[in-house]
DNA sequence: TCTGGGGTCCTAGGACCC
DNA sequence: TCTGGGGTCCTAGGACCC
């Protein structure tokens, strides 16, 4: 067996830098984009950083900044930054065959096995994010270990310098580590890192040198695998299957509380709508869904709570779906309560095929194998015409025509590589 | 003033079974 | 007084990630 090595590969500050790419006027100035509803920041250009902008900011507290024109300012526009890693994505084979897409702006590469010493390594991390500059315009960093973990730490490293780092040394490697904090480590988020300061573990490097199977029943399995793989023996595997998610989840926090049940009603009926066209583009079908309210997180009353129900029969079909969220929420719903953010989530995903197969011995909705085929070929229509007429040309009328859970949006740039007429036009000079 | 959205996995506890 | 010991399956909740 071969020493394994793994790269993490992550574009650099990612929304920013695709709004960046048709906008030359922008190369250096400060970018920000906001959340949903615009919101709060999500993503800030090295300038914006610099500015101070701290990730997670209320809009509103820089609203002063955007309007003198000191910050260009964003909304998310999700299908164009889509686009962008999805081309990124397809490059990564020509260098490696193993890559496990891990978000929308990172992937692990696997380089074990491809004849690479210690000489060629280094060139070829240079390459490749060389490589997809030019050709895409998005900068990006790569970090080497022997395994993901490490590979993730060597990426936050290259990040801060010329966007490489190789942390297969081992001296090299402890040096390194012992420079990290312990909340920076992958896998430890804001609850455990104080739990592992009271055990006096401050680094990563404090953490590599604990025994993993006193970590193992202090904190899991998790932390112990953590222990082992800092200390370069490697766990966790690159998950390079086709991804098959095992829920789809539709959420939006609306701009202005909610409290009469129509409107939510339309909000609910529109996320189980769209999470059913997803299972249905997945090929997948829902065993159930569960729906979710709940108030502000900040306010001293935060309600929040859900329901689940089980369908007869695993199903993408959306009326079924939206009537069974509707029951759901009109068991939910309380009067008077400022509702702030709804949640619909389909679980327990199957293969849809494999579930047909299976159906004839399962089924107890009392309908046809005709009625079963019936409702998947109108599926299969309001699909199709909602991919060629353009996204929610054909609804369901419990989803509302007015929509008020709807917010803004206000700086949501072209859908530059997405949309026919919003492509970005040469002037011949 | 405002404070995102979409996932995965583990753990603990209860029901149930032999 | 004593009133087994496991195993599985399911669900809710917590923790993490980007």
């Amino acid at each position: 067996m071969s020493l394994r090595i793994y790269g993490l590969l992550d574009c650099n500050n990612f929304f920013a830098s695709c709004e960046k790419l048709f906008r030359p006027d922008l190369a250096d100035k400060p970018v920000v984009v906001l959340s949903n509803n615009d919101g709060v920041v999500v993503a800030r250009s090295p300038e914006a950083k610099q500015l101070g902008i701290a990730m997670g900011e209320a809009y509103f507290k820089i609203k002063r900044l955007a309007e003198s024109g000191k910050i260009a300012v964003f909304s998310s526009n999700f299908s164009f930054y889509g686009d962008i890693s999805n081309r990124i994505m397809q490059m990564l084979y020509r260098w490696v065959p193993l890559v496990e897409i891990y978000s929308i702006d990172e992937a692990f590469l696997e380089f074990t096995n491809l004849g690479l010493d210690s000489e060629t390594i280094t060139p070829l991390q240079q390459e490749i994010i060389v490589t997809i500059k030019k050709w895409t315009g998005i900068p990006v960093s790569l970090g080497l270990g022997p395994t993901m973990t490490l590979a993730k730490v060597a990426n936050d490293i290259a990040k801060k310098g010329n966007g490489i780092c190789n942390l297969m040394d081992k001296e090299y490697r402890n040096e390194i580590l012992s420079r990290i904090e312990i909340g920076q480590v992958w896998g430890v988020g804001r609850r455990l890192a104080p739990k592992m300061v009271k055990l006096g573990i401050r680094t990563a490097r404090d953490l590599a040198a604990i025994d993993p199977l006193w970590m193992r029943r202090e904190l899991g399995i998790l932390q112990e695998q953590l222990v082992r793989e800092l200390n370069g023996e490697h766990c966790i595997d690159l998950n390079n299957a086709p991804s098959s998610r095992k829920s789809i989840q539709v959420s939006r926090s609306f701009h202005d509380t909610v409290d009469d049940f129509q409107t939510l009603a339309e909000a609910v009926a529109t996320f189980a709508a769209q999470a059913c066209e997803q299972a249905r583009s997945d090929g997948t079908v829902a065993s159930g869904i569960y729906v979710h309210l709940n108030t502000s997180r900040y306010k001293e009353s935060y309600l929040s709570e859900g329901k689940a129900q089980g369908f007869d029969r695993a199903t993408a079909h959306s009326p079924t779906v939206i009537r069974t969220a509707l029951e759901l929420l009109k068991d939910l719903f309380r009067q008077g309560t400022p509702y702030k953010k709804a949640t619909v989530i389909l679980l327990n995903l199957k293969d849809n095929a494999v579930t047909k197969s299976q159906g004839i011995l399962f089924d107890m909705d009392n309908k046809t194998p005709e009625e079963h085929e019936q409702e998947e070929r109108l599926m299969e229509s309001v699909d199709y015409i909602n991919r060629t007429m353009g996204k929610g040309k054909l609804f369901f009328c419990s989803q509302g025509m007015k929509q008020y859970w709807r917010g803004a949006s206000e700086h949501r740039s072209p859908g530059y590589t997405t949309h026919w007429n919003e492509l970005p036009v040469v002037k011949a000079k």
